[in-house]
DNA sequence: CCTACCGATCGGTAGG
DNA sequence: CCTACCGATCGGTAGG
């Protein structure tokens, strides 16, 4: 016997929306496609959903409120900006590798979204963009970060992390939380290994 | 007078899909839509191509193409990884930055291509990741950069880099060599201002 | 959840 | 480059 996780036919419905937006793309996928995958007709759909646009907004809004719970966490807790940074990148990774399908649908195909939505979308983003951007802020006042250019540092790490959805196997035997340590310690310190070999000649 | 830079119907409308096909993705960009913006009927667009597919193609295999030839020219100067890998770096972000909405669209229509052209595609991406690679190993042992993980660090590189066309500009008054220039810096360097802390306190 | 169906739109062709 | 048109497929509804 089997611990079996109780899914509703709603939920398996967004899930399987999730996995073709992804590997297809929102567009490409058909309304058919996303049937037959859960072996129904495509009119049986629309007793669980009201529209294909319906499924694209849960995906894209419940990620970024996830998101943003996750960022708000970190910022609340305080602390140096390094650690908070640190923590930020943590909770971002690990919230998009957790939800593979959903977050790539999220990075790429919000795009499809009927207005206000998008826009409702975008504002969101650029608001959760400013609130990491200020965290690199707080840190370059403080020291701790060099003199970078914050909008577009902050754009290079989000850009950076977004891909681990991307390669990221949860059968790989590397944890979420590996993976965002291992790319904190890059995106901070840096590929040079000049740091030691200053210490070591010194 | 103008010095006008000659430019065909087609390229013209080569042009136009690579842009609408970077906003609303290409498969919803109708035929329809592309002749619109070029002011003639949808049927008169194949006097000029065989099909719409056929001008993803040509985006996405001209852009691999000029991708490689930076590269490849970067790796036959030689030297340092170090300098190979800031001189690959900045090939890359260069060609993109260039060509934007193509660039976009290579990176995020290309599995709308049919086969062979997704399957050859990606493994044209996948050796020209494994290119790059080669570079972040060499310097690992040499001992100019740590000891990261190889094919994690340069899917994170890569995908920092390539944000790029999202937010360039060329009206913003910085170039695209200043922005390879800064963007190489954080990532070989890190953010982290330790570095000159270590000097100073020495 | 199904059968039956609809109007709209799609990529593309024929023939000029 | 246009008019006229085609078969296929789209998201979605009515009614059970």
């Amino acid at each position: 016997m089997f611990t079996e996780v109780k899914i509703s036919r709603k939920e398996e419905l967004e899930l399987k929306a999730a996995a073709l937006f992804r590997e297809k793309g929102y567009a490409a996928t058909s309304m058919r496609d996303l049937a037959n995958h859960l072996g129904i007709e495509a009119a049986s759909l629309y007793s669980h959903i009201k529209s294909k646009e319906e499924i694209l907004q849960k995906i894209c809004f419940r990620l970024a409120e996830e998101l943003f719970k996750g960022l708000d966490s970190v910022v609340s807790n305080g602390g140096g900006a390094r650690e908070q940074l640190s923590a930020a990148l943590q909770a971002h990774v690990e919230i998009i590798t957790g939800n593979p399908d959903q977050a790539l649908v999220f990075l790429q195909e919000y795009r499809h979204l009927s207005e206000p939505f998008r826009t409702d979308f975008l504002k969101m983003r650029k608001e959760y963009e400013r609130k990491f951007m200020l965290i690199l802020r707080q840190g370059i006042r403080s020291g701790e970060f060099r003199k970078v250019d914050e909008k577009i540092t902050v754009l290079t790490l989000l850009s950076a992390i977004n891909s681990t959805p991307v390669w990221f196997r949860k059968e790989s035997g590397i944890s979420a939380r590996e993976v965002a340590a291992m790319l904190t310690d890059v995106l901070i310190h840096g590929l040079s290994a000049d740091k030691t070999e200053i210490i070591v000649n010194k």
